[in-house]
Parts: C-alpha cells; structure tokens; sequence
DNA sequence: AATGAATGAGCTTTCATTCAT
DNA sequence: AATGAATGAAAGCTCATTCAT
C-alpha cells in the first residue's frame, strides 16, 4: 500500500485518504470473521492476516480487539437505516407499505447473514458491546415510528380492523425472518432441509404475509 | 482411550455412584458456562472451578473441552423430548392440541435460556458439533410428526379449514418462541424494552395463538 | 484373562500361572512400545491398553515406568547370550568360526529391530539404564572370550598372520552390523536406498566377512 | 502463518541483527538438548530457560516445538558439507584422499557428539523429521560422488585393484566411526573401556585405513 | 493379590497486547 | 504517523503415578 501520503486529514471513518482505506479493508475483513467465529472465536492475528494492514495497524487504528468489534457492530447497525428509508412507507397504501415492509425485512435478513451472526453473537454476549454504542438507543426507533404510522393510517382507511403495538408486530416479523437464518444450521442437521430452497422461501414468505394480515384484520378483498 | 471412558462414564444416566454425580455436575455447570460465554469464550479452568471436581476430570470423564461441549449439547436436545412428551396431543382436541403445543413452546424457550443459548451457539459454529452428534437427526422428527397428526385431525374434523406444512407451522411457532429469548438482550438495548415483562408476555402469547389459528383457518367459534 | 488361581506360586519371570503370563504379556508389548518410540517417547498409557491387563497391573508388577523399561533392557540383553551359545566356535576351524560370527552377528541384528533400537535409546540416555541392571557387566564379555579363543587358535594353527585386539575386532564387525540397522532410515532418506534390498545385504555381508579376513591376515587359500 | 515467520527469520544466516544473534542462541541451545535428550524427552521450557530469550520467543521465531527440531536437523545436516569442502580430494593422491577422508570422518563423528546423537534420534523416530527437510535428499548426494572420483582416478592409475561400489564404501567407513561415537555409553558398560582412551583412538584410526585399503585393493607399498 | 478411579505437576501452545523506534 | 519485533499470561491438554478398597 502507498507508504507516505503528504495530506493526512480527514475525519476517521469518511476520508479516501490511504488511512481510510486502511480502516475500510480492517473493517470489512473484521465484520466478516467476527460474524464467522463470534468475538472470543474471532482472532486478531487472522484479521490482520487477511487485512493489507499489519496487526500493529487495528491497535493504531482502533485501539483492540473490542474496540475494533464495537466499530464494526456500530457499521452494521448503521447500515440498517438504509434499508427501511428504501420503504417510502408514506407513498403507499397501508396494505402495500405492510407488505413492503415484510418483504424487504425478509430479503435484508436472508442477505445479510453476517449481519444476522452479530446480533447473535451480541445476544451471546448480553448486548455487552451494543449497550457501549452511543448510536445504538435510536436505532430501531425508526422501524417502530414507521409501522406505528402505517397502522393508524390502515386503521384510519378502515383497512386494518384490529390494532396492535408498534413494537409486536415489529418483534413478530422480525422474529421469523430473523429465525429463519440465524437457526440455519441446526434447523439443516434437525430436519435435513435447506431454508433457501426458492419454494420453501416463497412459502414462507407468504405464509408471514397472510399472518400479519390476519392479526390486523384485513380482509381478503383489500389484500390485492 | 479418552472416548471409551467418556462413552462408558457419561452413559445412560442412571448410576448414582460418586463418578455418575460428578459428571452431573460437571455437566451442568458446563451448560451454564458454554450458555454463558460460547464455546470459545467458556474456559475449561472455569467450569472446573466452580466444580466440586478439578480440570484433570474434566479430561478424566469427558476427553477435552470439545467432547464436553457435545455431552452438553446431547444433555440439552435431549431434554426436548420430555416437553413434547408432555403434549398428550392425542387426547385433546386438535384445537386444544395446537394451543397447548404453542404454549407449552413459549414456555419452555421463556424458561430454558441455557438451551436456547447453546442452539445459538451453535449456530455460530454452523451446527459443527450438533452435526456430529449420533442423536441429533431424529431428536425434532417427532414434532413433526405430533404436528402432522393433529392438522390431520383438525381437517379431518373440519376445524382446520387450511392445510399447511407441518415444518412451515412449526418454524413458524419456534420462531417467535426463540427469537423472544434469544435476541432479547439486543431488544432490550434497541427498544428499551424487558420483554419478560408479564403483560408483553400474555400480549405476545396470544397474538401467537391467534396467528397460527388464523393460519389454520379456525374459525373464531371453534377456538372455545 | 483367569481371575482367581489358587496357587499363586512361582518366582518373578518362569512360572506359569496367570501372573507370569500377565508379566510376559507386558514386557513383550514394552519392548515394541520402548524400542519403538523410545524412552520418553514411549506411553505408558499406551503399553496398558495394547496389554491384556490394567495400567495399574505395571504398577503392581514392575512398580513404574523406568522399572518396567529397565526388565525389557535385561530381557533383550539376556537374548544375546543365546546368539552367542549358537556359534559352536569351538568345533570350527577359526576361518569358519570367524565367518560363522559374522553372519550371525549380521543376521542377528537385521532381524533383531527390536533390540538395535533400545541400545540406540540406551546410548540416547547415556546407559543410564543399562548401568543400573546388575546383569550388565559380563553380558559380552563371552563375546570377546569367544573371539579371543578363535584367534588364538588360527594364529597358532597359522592362518591368521595378524594379530588384533579381541574387543577391537568386536566393534569392528557390530560397528558395522549395527549400523546398517540403526541407521537405516536417515540412510534410506538421504540416500534413497533400502538397505534391506538382497542383494546389497549380500554384498555388504561379503564386504564385512573380507575385511575381517583381511584385517586378520587370512591368505586367500585359506578362506575357503 | 508461523511457518512463514520461520523459514524468513531463520532462514540464510547472514543477518546480524539482535534477532538472528537470538535466533542463533535458541538454535545452539536446543541442539544441546535435542542430542542429549531427544525430540521427547527435550523440553521446550529448558531450552527456553538456558536462552538468553524466552519460551514465546521460540514459539514467535519457529513455530513450534517440531519446527525448532527439524531447524537444528537442518544445521547439523547442513554443516557436514563444510567437513565434506576441507577434504579437496582433487589436490591429492587417490590414496591420500581416501586416508584423508576416512580420518575426517573419525575426528569429525568424535567431535560432533551432538550431530551424532541427533542422527541416533532421528533414527528412533525413523526420519521422520529429515524426511520432512527439503535440504535433506541432496545433502550426502555429494559424498557419493566425491568417493565415486577418488576410486575411478584409484582404478585409472592401478592403485586401487579392487572395485566397490561408493555407497557401500560409505557405508563402511560412516558405521565404525559413527558407531564408535554412537555406542560409546554401552559399550563402556558392557566391557568398562572407554573409547576415547588416545591409544584405542590410534588404533582403530589405522584398523579403518587398512581395512579400506584392503578392501580397494591397494598395495602395502602403494599405502605410503 | 488385585484393581478401578482419581490426580498433581508439568507440557506445548495460543492469545491479545505493547515496546521501541 | 506508522510499524516490525517482542511478550506475559493463560489456555487446553498429557503424563506417570497413587489412592482406596
């Protein structure tokens, strides 16, 4: 990698500096084996050996292992952001926003499997590292205000014939489309079958679909 | 060598010498320990501390910290079948069958947070040691198949106006009843909420019951 | 193996009863186990399970693992005698005496791995084991009594025309013999040759019997 | 990982620096110990502690206990080619040549106890280490070819009557002078001499010479 | 006389971290 | 600002041996 670079600004994180680079790829390869083997399985010198940095570099860079998987946790729960400001909840029926919303939880879970083996990995831990996150209280605050949203709007239309906490329905979509990933491997050895099979994907999804729409009470006319 | 003894010593739990009751505290203090802290982070000079025994036993009876987590492992998976035992779907009513079954799940994962931990970890590991256990294919057919019998019924009856797959229903169920627990430390932390709490609980327990009934296709008047 | 004999009689090595056999049992199984991996090497652990009896009966019978490798030393030792009773040096003229040692000696250490390797090992551990064995001493001394007698004889009969030292005519032939078998391996890796292949043994065999012949001033006429 | 420190660090010794001079300490120190325990019964805590350096430093340079092992293989088995250089066979009488080798050998077998030693070792664990040594095919390759001249130009000009073939003469001469070096310790127990003794040393030096020459047929007039 | 169960001591190895420039 | 070299502490594991009957 470049060895000497005249201007080193740039604020830790953003820049395009070589540094940055540097905490770029650190973080990357770190998000990646800390996912892999959890954070006591997870080994600095193998970070550092797949990194084009040293291991000197994490200590510079991030100060040790735990510093290092905070930052990579505070990456991953950012990036969550992004996805539900992809709904536009606003612009759509209730209905379809709902379905929307199911759906993209769903795919974001299923292709995102590290992400899915950190928050894991955290409950294993108690939520030890999360609980340090200074970002970490607001997060999924969003995802709650969103739905609550959604809902008074379907209830308003008439649509929505039963009212629910925010925060249930939120726990019980999340629950299966976070379950079907996280319990993965067992379900595979327990039963001998393969969650990403297209047909069972479909099924489930719909099935998730249909349950949701059942506890809110839509009728099978404004389903679509 | 280690294996033979271990395979003799932790055989079938019925002896009560002082051998048998020390792998029974060895063993359940390690189920604390790999519940707590993973199979990495759990230390064999820990468990073995808190045991009545030393480290060199740990060795003695089990063979090494690997075969001490799969002996644990084999413990907890085994421990399942009394809960379904203790279904007796065949003598309640497909209805009361289904309620009990969702019921009694939600309660075991609520009151089971070792095993549930254990399943987690294991997933992290992508089900390695789970895979090796001679037990572990057969240990959930049985869920299936008490699933199987009762949808059966309940159509047959006319009660369940929908047919699913017994494994989809089943996930379906397992999800919400793990997730609860497993991830309840990163829910804590993101909602600022306990989801023990008694009044969540009864919430949570009965938008279960409802989704799957209404899964079923039971209608409001068959569900008693 | 027989649990209870009543006649539980017999000096320490002869007898026969169950005991005897147990000890003979474990001194076979040690001496492949020392000669095979040496004296650190070697396990006791190991030894007690290719044994029909207990880890605990070594104790018992030999009281510790450097008692038990001390007998297997004596008993390998103790072996040699009876090459050396097998030369009848004494009804052959020296020529034939002299040939008749050699290839026995020859033949006796290829066939004899066993015993080349725990000398090796003693040498390793500077015959600190050997030494403590009170059979030590006049183990070989018959050997250069033999050879001693052989010389006298062909000087006096005056077909050896040149006079050696017994002890130095004895290194000199087991130098040599030895070595082919101790060596061999590392031989066989830097070389890429097997020693053991016919018809180098024969070779090296006439190469060793005429250098001896040459050393003891043998005219050709007389070497039959 | 470790292997790749390995083979830069201890590679060519040319470097000076405070890590080759700790790399060359640590290599010094468990050649003493390796030749005079063995791979077993050397302890990497003892090499460590007669180290100017510490346990991990061994670890951090080699690799390993086995590293370390077959690093010291490696030098010992390297040096021999310096022995191998001072001969300059080409300079002298085809005779001349073969004293001067044999007696290079003799003092070299006497004064390099620890190489001895290691070579017994590697015997015991049947070369399994040199095997692995990628020097290791090529490194004796030489000798066979310098003892193949001397006895072509013996042949040439009609000193040497006899034919042999190198590898055997090799062979010869290596087993007594490494076999008296080798079997030193038993042998002292056995017949209470030590082979040291100058006298016995002068004797045998010259038993070996006539003995070759012998064996290549060279005249009593030809031998100088 | 015979033995299953237990174990202290010490082994090799690994880990996250810091020194020194 | 950047880094190669070094390391204390502790981990998992193995060994010959002895306790208790």
């Amino acid at each position: 990698m470049a060895k000497k670079k005249s201007s080193r600004a740039a604020a830790p994180g953003e820049g395009d500096s070589a540094a940055s680079q540097a905490i770029e790829d650190i973080l990357t390869i770190a998000t990646e084996e800390f996912a892999l083997k959890g954070f006591s399985g997870a080994r600095v010198d193998e970070i550092a050996e797949r990194t084009q940095t040293s291991k000197r570099m994490i200590y510079y860079y991030f100060g040790g292992k735990e510093a290092l998987y905070r930052a990579v946790l505070a990456k991953v729960y950012g990036d969550i952001r992004n996805r539900e400001a992809e709904i536009h909840a606003t612009e759509l029926s209730p209905v379809e926003a709902i379905r929307r919303l199911i759906e993209l939880t769903f795919d974001y879970d299923e292709s995102h499997v590290p992400f899915i083996r950190l928050v894991m990995n955290e409950n294993i831990h108690r939520a030890k590292y999360l609980a340090k996150l200074p970002s970490s209280r607001n997060v999924n605050a969003s995802v709650i205000k969103t739905l609550h949203e959604i809902m008074e709007r379907g209830v308003e239309e008439g649509v929505f014939t039963n009212e629910l906490d925010p925060l249930d329905l939120h726990l019980f979509i999340s629950a299966f489309c976070f379950f079907r990933v996280s319990n993965q491997h067992t379900l595979k050895v327990l039963f001998g079958r393969d969650l990403a099979e297209p047909e069972m994907r479909r099924r489930h999804k719909k099935m998730l679909v249909d349950a949701v729409f059942n506890l809110l009470g839509v009728s099978a006319k404004h389903r679509g």
